[in-house]
DNA sequence: CCCACCAGATTGGTAGGGCCAATTTGACAA
DNA sequence: TTGTCAAATTGGCCCTACCAATCTGGTGGG
């Protein structure tokens, strides 16, 4: 067993808190049950009943617009898009900085995801890294290292090698997506590195990993990474089957 | 050779026409030459010098914003982020929506990126689709001929293609990303098939994949998608090389 | 009875002014 | 030199007003 973490707090960071008259339209969207195409009540409206001003409201909008959310069509009012069909991944990263969560289906596709992107990726990066990739995956090494000798939660550490990897693909698009990946899932990470016996293993798979892409060998890192994954995915899907009976927040 | 096109608009359609204040606040911070980690003027200067009003500027700032360009630090100011490492995919569609090329870096990484998701959702496709994948697959397919045979551009078709076969993979993750590829990529798509020789060949493939994934033949259908990519990325490949010398657009 | 036409209401788009709280800055005093 | 406090600056937000385009409903002509 680790050392009991003395004063760590027991929730993950929330570095951004965006403003969350985004998540009272959500809220307020969801209440009333609106449909893919529907019409919301124009800015006039929306501003009185949620008690802000036009401005704010248009904002807003204007952020659910961009995440492909909502549709804004001048003279005639604003409406709700095919969430599923057009909405973009950030439309995620967005509910998940508002503390909604994903629902167990989105938490699985996300998984997947993650999957198909990093064990590609991995191969990538053993073909590509150049000295300056290898430094930040030894630093994050270096940190990981650190924080499972403190007992502290392995997150962030998690997230940054992760992301070092992502970089040494030398591939900003494809690390773009897994950048948003990791936005999508701190708090999770958070919880599933709150238990401290893991940090250990995935810091020994991180350290196997690093050596193949120092030495090049690209599939045998893949091969790593596909590993590693596993360990997490398994606990998500388990976690998921234990919650069939009613549960529905995941994030 | 196909019949001529007789008056079909030589330029792709532009539907959404954002805004362009968001293009002109980054057409500010080009000409300035402001790197990671810079000020940009307060959102009164900013609405003063580009004439117009503190809502709009914040409107666009919000944008930005979710797209993880910038970053707004209360009673400090607008700073810029790592825009490789921090921004989102949906910062390239802004882009794109605003009419600005990406680089050929970023092109030669879309195409990979596309590749690597398009191969393994195809598998993935294959296994799962169920009768209304199938479905919207097949009026794709049907849209495409009807196309091919009239010599429209195919641009639109092929992009639906890949979008149902992307859908039929049941995961709504990946749907998001591949559909902001095919955002990202339309001006592209559309002049490549301007050359309507490519059409036909292109919808030949298409037949064969749905049919693979018709059959549930996932290893099949996944192997044809990779065929089928490798066209387009020989001859994106091929025009990165001829504009070696000086040219930089490329959207 | 039907349809074309027009005025008023509605809507998103935008400008501009003003207030607040927090931070930064710099002058002043110890 | 150092500590302190007031003024300027900044993002966050509200409000009013105006515009152009659209939508609505009613009216008048056929």
């Amino acid at each position: 067993m680790p050392p009991a973490h003395t004063a760590i707090s027991v929730q993950p960071a929330r570095e951004d808190e965006r403003s969350d008259l985004v998540a009272r339209i959500l809220a307020f969207v969801a209440e009333r049950r609106l449909t893919s195409g529907e019409r919301l009540p124009s800015e006039r409206e929306l501003a009185e009943r949620l008690e802000v001003g036009r401005n704010a409201i248009r904002e807003a909008i204007a952020v659910l617009e961009t995440v492909r959310m909502v549709e804004r069509r001048p003279n005639s009012g604003i409406y709700l898009r095919a969430m599923d069909r057009d909405g973009s991944l950030d439309a995620l990263v967005l509910r998940a900085d508002l503390g909604v969560p994903l629902d167990e289906a989105e938490v699985s596709e996300l998984i997947e995801l993650r999957r198909i992107l990093e064990v590609q990726g991995t191969e990538l990066a053993g073909l590509r890294r150049r000295e300056e990739d290898l430094a930040r995956i030894d630093a994050a090494l270096e940190v990981g290292r650190r924080a499972v000798a403190a007992g502290e939660n392995f997150a962030t550490c998690d997230a940054e090698f992760h992301l070092a990897v992502a970089a040494a693909t030398r591939n900003s698009v494809l690390r773009r997506v897994v950048n948003s990946f990791y936005l999508l899932s701190r708090t999770r990470r958070w919880h599933y590195f709150a238990d401290g016996r893991r940090a250990p293993e995935a810091q020994r798979q991180h350290e196997a990993m690093a050596a193949a892409i120092h030495a090049g060998n690209a599939t045998a890192a893949a091969g790593l990474m596909r590993a590693h994954l596993q360990s997490a995915e398994a606990y998500w899907h388990e976690l998921l089957q234990q919650r069939l009976p009613g549960g529905k927040a995941a994030s």
